[in-house]
DNA sequence: TCTGGGGTCCTAGGACCC
DNA sequence: TCTGGGGTCCTAGGACCC
């Protein structure tokens, strides 16, 4: 299918952003918003970029930097982020066809029926529709393929002349874009394929488009072929993959403090089991395989490192998080070793299914089943209007909520009703 | 006792994305 | 001292089967 034309929508500094919407102080002015633990930073404003802070640099390498340049910190705030972003989606859901939502902040969408100055007009009319609904500024890049969108995007957040809206759908301003355009800032393309393909001669995106398909096929895989592809304008990676099942729900976390305790990590996976659980139930689907990991820092030479993972096939599609419990304890005995100093663990329900249409075992026990997903019904609607870990297992021990560091939280000004912004009138 | 080739499934690891 | 979390896809190698 030549001759399509994709669009894709990404909202700038997305944490950052929405982290400004209710606090203005934070405008103009370098912000960042740190990882779980406050470990990383995993956002950036503009101008904390601009000081040289990089995607995922550790906070303790930073702190000198930070008090220097008096750079604003925040910890993470996902439940904010997460409701943003269904605001965002729904708003752009009105104005584009086709949408695919492909994270958090980024989303493509059909533009086959928009033709030369219409595109952007149209594109334009998007993004300050978004703005204004929401609060959250976006950039959006259009060209023939995923790929070719993904560059035009890029070039749109940072160059002003563009006002966030590029189109790429015309040869000229396609030919001067891919000349400038280095591969390692294509997406598909990372530091490691960057490297490799610079050492090759391979330095920007319209060298590697003109380079041999069989030699990057061979040298590379089919992934970045399929990047080759694109950048030639033919379509290698769909649009309409819309609504498609998730494949593996993973639930982790690293701990605040090391521990070697097998309970304390019982009650860990024990929590990360119900998390998945509720997400599963959400999404219609049960598993039926579960794993379990646990793992020493990477970050520790001289240490004896351990990890190890465990899978085991369940004898039947579940999605009760009482059920999933008792195995993922069992498979965590397997792999438990006295002694070392653990600082994360995590389980994954894999091979998921659809709830419908799913067959039974003859030898089930089909009213204990009934039983589970009653009780299990009843305690995710308590947990959402109640508030996460309302009710919860036995074994997920009661601080399975504080093993998780956030010093610098901003409240949950939409999420939650006790962290509302309170007004108080005076008159 | 010797032996080939092909298929499938699983796992681990590596690359990428946000 | 302090280094996130959740995904996908591909590939290579081993086990096993016929």
């Amino acid at each position: 299918m030549r001759g399509g034309k994709i669009a894709i929508l990404d909202c700038n500094n997305f944490y950052v952003s929405c982290e400004r919407l209710f606090a203005p102080a934070l405008e103009n002015r370098p912000v960042i918003v740190l990882s779980n633990n406050d470990g990383c930073a995993v956002a950036r404003s503009n101008e904390a970029k601009a000081l040289g802070i990089t995607m995922g640099v550790p906070f303790f390498k930073i702190r000198d930097l930070i008090k220097k340049h008096d750079v604003k910190v925040l910890s993470s705030n996902y439940a904010l982020y997460g409701d943003m972003s269904a605001r965002v989606m729904r708003t752009l859901a009105e104005m584009a066809l086709n949408l695919e939502v492909y994270s958090i902040d980024e989303a493509f969408f059909d533009m086959s029926g928009f033709t030369g100055a219409g595109s952007i007009e149209h594109c334009k009319t998007i993004k300050a529709t978004v703005q204004r609904n929401t609060g959250i500024p976006v950039s959006i890049g259009i060209g023939p393929t995923k790929t070719l969108a993904k560059a035009a995007n890029r070039i749109a957040k940072k160059s002003p002349k563009t006002a966030g809206v590029l189109d790429l759908s015309s040869p000229r301003f396609m030919e001067k874009a891919l000349a400038i355009l280095e591969v390692g800032d294509l997406w598909g393309v990372g530091s490691r394929w960057a490297g490799r393909l610079n050492s090759h001669g391979i330095k920007t995106a319209a060298q590697l488009r003109d380079s041999n398909l069989t030699w990057v096929e061979k040298k590379f895989g089919t992934v970045l072929a399929k990047t080759v592809l694109e950048l030639r304008a033919i379509p290698a990676i769909g649009l309409d993959s819309r609504g498609k099942a998730k494949k593996s729900i993973t639930s982790s976390r690293t701990f605040a403090k090391k521990t070697s305790e097998l309970s304390a990590i019982r009650e860990a996976v024990a929590s990360y089991t119900a998390i998945a659980g509720v997400k599963l139930r959400q999404q219609k689907l049960l598993a039926r395989s579960v794993a379990v990991f646990i793992e020493t820092s990477r970050f520790a030479p001289g240490q004896q490192r351990y990890k190890n993972s465990a899978t085991f096939i369940l004898p039947e599609p579940l999605s009760d998080t009482g059920s999933l419990i008792r195995y993922v304890l069992q498979l965590l005995e397997t792999i438990y070793r006295d002694g070392f100093a653990y600082n994360k663990a995590g389980i994954m329900l894999l091979d998921l299914v659809s709830l419908h249409g799913q067959q039974r075992s003859l030898f089930s026990d089909h009213v204990q089943i009934a039983k589970n997903s009653r009780l299990m019904t009843a305690i995710d609607s308590l947990n959402q209007k109640m508030g996460r870990n309302t009710i919860h297992f036995g074994a997920e021990g009661l601080q399975s909520q504080g093993r998780v560091v956030k010093d610098r939280r901003s409240p949950s000004y939409t999420t939650s009703w006790s962290e509302i912004p309170q007004v108080l009138a005076i008159s």
